[in-house]
DNA sequence: CACCCGTTTA
């Protein structure tokens, strides 16, 4: 039967096949005893060119798990194709698997598999690889050597990865190019120029390396130089330069070097997008997204981001509904949920972001990762559902200054300041460097219970951190002190500002001069609010209140008549500001 | 086996 049945699977395989149709025939297989043919579904799976998903990884383990003989040739094959694909989880997993059953994986099974855990970050499986390299003799294969260096180079560990590089027996270019990358990364130029000119033979990678080296150091003058020098470009590197560009803030260097490409890929497409939407320049984003005739799922993140960054919620939610009628089949992802989830916090569209997260992630299987836990600590806590926050914060595989920060806020204005503190002091204490996002939390905390001494050190640890506080920090500490009271020394805190001062620290001024009834500071507080915000009625209602809290009932009630005709106040033309410029 | 893009906090 067998002998029948091999030239007519060939021939059926070689037709596109659902993965529906790959389990029903693999099924088949099982049914009639062809486990023997296993191997050719397998292949046919991994060569196939439709796309790798996570249906087909698992589909996949499957198949190799249960198969009756261990098929080693396959194994290998397809930690391979799970590593080419993406799927470095499923390729360390597969691994770890072939490993436990004793067979003997393949020089690019290792190499696969030590690129998995490079981009993993997983350097504890790396390492427990390099230990069996020795023990299966595969030191001496330069395309396992320069996994291994690989490896070391993505966690930071450039000494060994020196160490690989120079035990090698031989070297190729991408053993070069990785050393380069390595230095490059860790901020190490001076290093990487010099393999730059020693190796023997560079290629485009190497220049592109190096261009892309003199971009993030804002160099960009070297960085044209050697891109005019290099003998020949592919895409990339007129990617690496524009990204260059983008990076220094040069949006209009960045625009004419783009419309001088020869080709632009989705890749230009989206760092445009990116610079645009550094500089707040949306218009500019989506004129860059619509010239793209071919949108794919990470050009539409691009888009999406850039909305949501913006403080355009709204379109970021409209754009992701777009890409979710496209007959195009694109599929959002853990980052477009990221971002989509952001947007609902900023609308206070609960409804909607608590849906992504109970419903829709499970019905289009994407999992939880820490980025998603992040946005979600936001909308809950800005929904007031606390402890549901702190259960997603407890959950994180990973604690860094963006989770901390979102959590600390979150604490901040629940009511539940003293773990805002405490979660503070645990930040610092893992060396988690705090940014002024984190200062506006943890001080919006002190505030709440009026720890004015803390945060004065708070406020003053700032410049520690290499940080300058911004108007919004200078606003928290008057709102500080002008709740207990020391109103006086909120102004003058003021005075001895840097920068120009916004309404809001004004703002906060008055409202301390509100709660204590000075009518001096009040005044001062008022009159610049007025000069500096358009829409002044809730300023005017404030100083209004401390008029008629001192008894002076006539200018109360006028300001409060100014207030409710115009619902603004002019500076110029107030009958009471006379009274104010005395 | 190497280079370029997108994720979360006020």
């Amino acid at each position: 039967m067998a002998g029948e049945v091999v030239p007519k699977l060939s021939t059926l395989l070689k037709c596109f096949l659902t993965s529906k149709q790959l389990k029903q025939l693999h099924g088949l297989i099982l049914v009639h005893g062809l486990n023997h043919l296993e191997g050719l579904v397998i292949r046919h799976l991994i060569t196939s060119p439709s796309d790798y998903n996570q249906g087909i990884a698992h589909y996949l383990r499957l198949i190799l798990r249960h198969s009756k003989q261990p098929d080693v040739a396959s194994s290998n094959s397809v930690i391979r194709y799970f590593c080419d694909h993406g799927g470095f989880q499923e390729a360390f997993a597969q691994y770890v698997e072939l490993q436990r059953s004793g067979l003997l994986p393949s020089t690019f099974a290792v190499a696969s598999a030590l690129k998995a855990c490079a981009r993993l970050g997983n350097g504890n499986g790396g390492i427990m690889i390099h230990g069996q390299v020795h023990s299966h003799g595969f030191c001496g294969d330069v395309y396992v050597e320069t996994a291994l260096l690989g490896l070391y180079k993505s966690v930071n560990d450039m000494e060994t990865a020196k160490k690989v590089f120079d035990e090698m027996s031989e070297r190729n270019v991408v053993s070069w190019n990785s050393m380069i990358d390595g230095y490059i990364r860790s901020g190490n130029l001076s290093i990487a120029e010099e393999f730059f000119s020693g190796m023997p033979n560079k290629d485009v990678v190497s220049w592109n390396s190096m261009i892309s080296g003199y971009s993030r150091t804002r160099d960009m003058e070297k960085a044209l130089r050697l891109f005019q020098e290099m003998p020949e470009r592919n895409p990339t590197s007129w990617n690496v330069m524009l990204s260059g560009y983008v990076e220094s803030d040069k949006i209009d260097l960045a625009r004419n070097f783009y419309n001088s490409m020869p080709q632009r890929n989705t890749i230009s497409c989206i760092t445009m997008i990116g610079g645009y939407s550094k500089c707040g320049d949306i218009k500019s984003a989506r004129e860059v997204f619509n010239c793209m005739s071919q949108k794919d799922q990470l050009l539409y993140n691009a888009m999406i981001t850039c909305y949501s960054k913006n403080s355009r919620p709204k379109e970021a939610l409209q754009l992701f509904d777009k890409m979710l009628q496209l007959k195009s089949n694109i599929q959002p992802d853990k980052m477009t949920l990221a971002t989509v989830i952001s947007a609902c916090s900023q609308l206070g569209d609960f409804t909607f972001g608590s849906w992504i997260h109970d419903i829709y992630m499970k019905q289009i299987s994407i999992t939880m990762d820490d980025h998603l836990r992040t946005s979600l600590i936001d909308l809950y806590s800005k929904h007031g559902s606390i402890d549901k926050a702190l259960k997603l914060f407890h959950e994180l595989h990973k604690k860094d200054i963006i989770s901390y920060t979102a959590m600390i806020l979150g604490c901040g204005n629940n009511g539940k300041e003293h773990i805002a503190i405490q979660l503070f002091d645990e930040m610092m204490e893992s060396k988690i460097r705090p940014n002024l996002v984190t200062f506006s939390g943890i001080l919006t905390a002190l505030s709440h219970i009026g720890k004015v001494e803390e945060s004065y050190k708070c406020f003053n640890s700032m410049k520690r951190y290499g940080l300058v506080p911004t108007p919004d920090h200078y606003s928290l500490m008057v709102e500080i002190l002008g709740r207990v009271g020391r109103l006086e020394e909120a102004h003058n805190l003021i005075k001895g500002m840097q920068m120009e001062p916004h309404s809001g620290v004004w703002g906060a001024l008055l409202l301390g001069c509100s709660m204590h009834d000075n009518v001096e500071l009040g005044e001062i507080a008022a009159k610049h609010c007025f000069e500096l915000e358009s829409d002044s009625s809730g300023y005017g209602s404030l100083l209004a209140n401390i008029y008629a809290g001192v008894g002076r009932w006539e200018d109360a009630k006028r300001l409060r008549k100014r207030v409710h005709e115009k619902g603004s106040i002019k500076v110029p033309g107030s009958s009471w500001m006379n009274h104010l410029q005395e």
